[in-house]
Parts: structure tokens; sequence; C-alpha cells
DNA sequence: TTCCGGATTGAACATGTGTTTAGTCTATGA
DNA sequence: TCATAGACTAAACACATGTTCAATCCGGAA
């Protein structure tokens, strides 16, 4: 859906281009002059366009949660996020720039990843009341809780990636991230978890039950 | 068990001072000036005694890798990783820096966050074949695959810390991370996913698993 | 005591980097 | 046609930062 660079204007090519850099290298090691560079532009011109380098990184936030937040509405995948990257499975090369400088928001403090995480966890919580009410879903006390870590394990393919293709030998050693063989690696072995559990009984959970009501203090509550 | 910081020496002690601002600001953002003057001390000892500010950064990674590997080798949580975080739980203020530092690591791309990575994947997965062993883990035919996901969403408590204390609410806010709070708050629904699982029945596993039987090359597998 | 090597510092150096500025070019509207 | 505004550039500026260097301090060996 994307035009080619050839038909944005200068400053959307800016953007992009800084899109790229500051996902692949950083807001700090991705410098004014790289970004310039890689747009075919003058450093002065990025900053006539942007006022300065923390400018440019707003409208780099500001774009690509909008991009994000219109696609995602209308799907709702119950393993969350999943919606997202399934549409990138679909078009690898388009949204890859865009993948990977929402992990750097993530990692680094920005009000961006805090707005994208919190849209995560409330997509994946409306998702988990459909599905209690449609009976797909099994009945959680703590909704929140549970639709919180739903979503950060949906999450963790997108920051731990790279580790992820690394040890499961997946996409080729040039892509490092996230690619269609990846997912389809990880796809059966979270939804079997998901399905049948990971224990064979619930002693653990009634372990953890027990410690975390009697031991309310800080203690060694192992959970095991 | 670590010394007070007058104890140590001063390449200890600038050696410190790194993790904790490597960790905090990431390793472009923090400057040799920074650490120097966190280790009250001049900025050209920390180059005499590590050679460059790379150097330094190696010398960081392998302390707090060595620091992690001699613990973990004991215990075996089957929820992995929460060994080390229970560990922290206990010395709260002791093992933030390594945390925060690991948590870095695990993004910038280095080895000593690849080493660590595998490290979790590999205990995991000793962990799972053991449990199977004993039948307190269900069997799995992919045990590498599972071990890569348990250990990731493990991970992730690491990784999106800040985001999890934030949207639940645990700890003060000055404590941008992991506390005893926010574990207490995860563990139940964690485990409740673990032992009874997500989903009610086996429908969306089994459409997975036709779709990625069916469809193997790169195509709109919805898993639904 | 004397001497030596390492720890340590303060200043300087070289470079990278965000930003400014003056000026050119180009299209558009009066 | 002319004038004006904005896109755009090249150069310069100011400052931060990694690193070097000469000098000093200090403890231990001879």
């Amino acid at each position: 859906m994307r035009s080619s660079a050839e038909d944005l204007t200068t400053r959307a090519r800016i953007r992009d281009a800084a899109i790229r850099l500051f996902g692949r290298d950083g807001f700090a090691r991705a410098t004014v002059r790289d970004v310039a560079s890689a747009a075919g532009v003058s450093p002065g011109l990025v900053i006539h366009h942007f006022g300065s380098k923390a400018g440019l990184r707003d409208a780099c936030d500001h774009h690509v949660l909008a991009q994000t937040a219109t696609q995602g509405r209308e799907k709702a995948d119950p393993v969350s996020t999943r919606q997202l990257i399934q549409d990138y499975m679909n078009h690898p090369d388009q949204y890859a720039d865009e993948i990977t400088y929402i992990r750097r928001t993530l990692s680094d403090e920005s009000e961006a990843g805090d707005a994208f995480f919190d849209a995560v966890v409330k997509q994946t919580q409306d998702i988990i009341h459909a599905g209690m009410e449609a009976g797909t879903i099994r009945k959680f006390n703590d909704v929140r809780s549970t639709a919180v870590v739903i979503a950060s394990n949906s999450l963790c393919i997108l920051m731990l990636g790279r580790h992820l293709s690394r040890t499961l030998g997946a996409a080729g050693p040039e892509s490092h991230g996230i690619g269609p063989e990846l997912l389809r690696q990880l796809t059966l072995p979270a939804l079997e978890i998901y399905t049948h559990g990971f224990y064979t009984d619930a002693r653990f959970l009634d372990a953890a039950r027990e410690a975390i009501n009697s031991n309310t203090s800080t203690g060694r509550e192992h959970a095991p």
C-alpha cells in the first residue's frame, strides 16, 4: 500500500529513512547526517523540516503509531499482536522498518512505546472478554492481568526476534529479525501450551496460590 | 554478597558504575565522562584501565555474564529465568543493575546477550526434559521449540518490565522496572495459563495444524 | 634512602555531531 | 515579468566525546 520512494515528498523520504535508521541503529547511534545521506539530502534540510533531531523522532513516533493504529482494529486474532505480525508476514519488506522501529520504541523509554503497549493490552483484553462470552476462551478471574501476560508473550516475539530466529535457525543470517519461517515454527508450540497447558496438573498453581496468600510480604516464595 | 563500594578496587568501581550507566542509559548515550564521574575518577583513568570504551563494555559483559552464570545452575524453577528473578526478589537493590544491564544486552546486538539467551533456553530445555520424565510437565514433540517459547515468555518480564509495572501499577513510579510486587501480580495468571491453558478446546490448535500442514509456502495462513 | 612502576589527574587533541547561517534555486502567484 | 516563499545546499559553528599525553603521587623493593 505504500508508494515507492520516488513518489514520496522529501519530508516523507527523510522520515522513512529515519524510521529505518532509528530502528536499526537506535536513536542515539543514528546521526542526522546518516539520515540525510540515506534520504539523499543535506543535513541542514533535515533540521529545516523537523526543527531538531528530537522533532524528527517525534514525527517518526507519530507516523509509526498512526500506521499501526489503522490496522489491527478490524482483525481480532486471539493470540493478539499476531494480527500485526500476520499482516507483516504477507508484506515482509514493506513493514520491516516499522516492526524494528516499534521494537526500539518499546525498549527505550518513550510515550509512543507506552501508547503502543497499552493499545496492544487493551485489544487483547477485548479479545479475551469476547472469547470468554463466546466460550472459546477459558474464564479468568483477573482478565486484566491475564491480558497483560498474553500481550507480553506475544510481544516478546518482537522483542527477542533476533534471538529466536538465531537459535531456531529460521531465516537467513542476513535477516536479523522476524520472518515468516520463524512465526511458522513458533505458532504450534505456543498454541499447544495455550490449549493443553504446560504442566500436567495443578500442583504448581496450587502451591503458588498458597504461598502468595499466606506470605504477602517479601520473602522466599519458591513458585514451584 | 557484594562488598560496599568503598571496599572495591578502583577498577571494579569503574566497572560497576559502567554497568549501572550502560544499563540505564544504553551504551551509546552513557559517556566515558559519566562513568568516570559516577566512579569518582578521571576520564583518563577509565581508558587507562580498560583501553577504550569498547573494552569497558567487554569487561562489563564478562562480569555480568559470570555473575549470572554462577547462580541459576543449582535452582531449577520450571518457569525458568524466574530463578534469577526470584533471587533478585530477595536482594532487589543488589541485582537491579545487573538486571537492567542484561535487558540492554538482550536488546542491542551483542555476543553476551546471545550467550545469555542461549543459556536460558538450554536451562529451560533441561527443566522440560526432567519434568517430562518426572511426569509434572506434559509431553511435547518439539521440546526445543517449546523451550524457546517458554524461555521467551519468561524473559519478556525482563524486556517489558517497565511497561508491565506501568500498566499494572506495581511498584512506585521511581522504580521503573521489575519489582517483587510485579512478580507477585504476574505469577498466578501465568501459572493458570500454564496449568489449564488459555483456550477452552483445541479448535485453534487444530486449525493451525491444518493450515501449516497444507500450506507450507508463504501465504495467508490466518491462524484464526 | 633511592628508585621504579603503576595509579591517577588535568589539560589538550581530534573528531563527530546537532545546529545555524547565508545564500542559491525553483516554482507559483500577482 | 517580477517578486516572494519555501525547498535545498555548502560551509561554518559550537559543543560533546573518546582518547592521548605529560606530569604527579604513592607504595614497595633494593
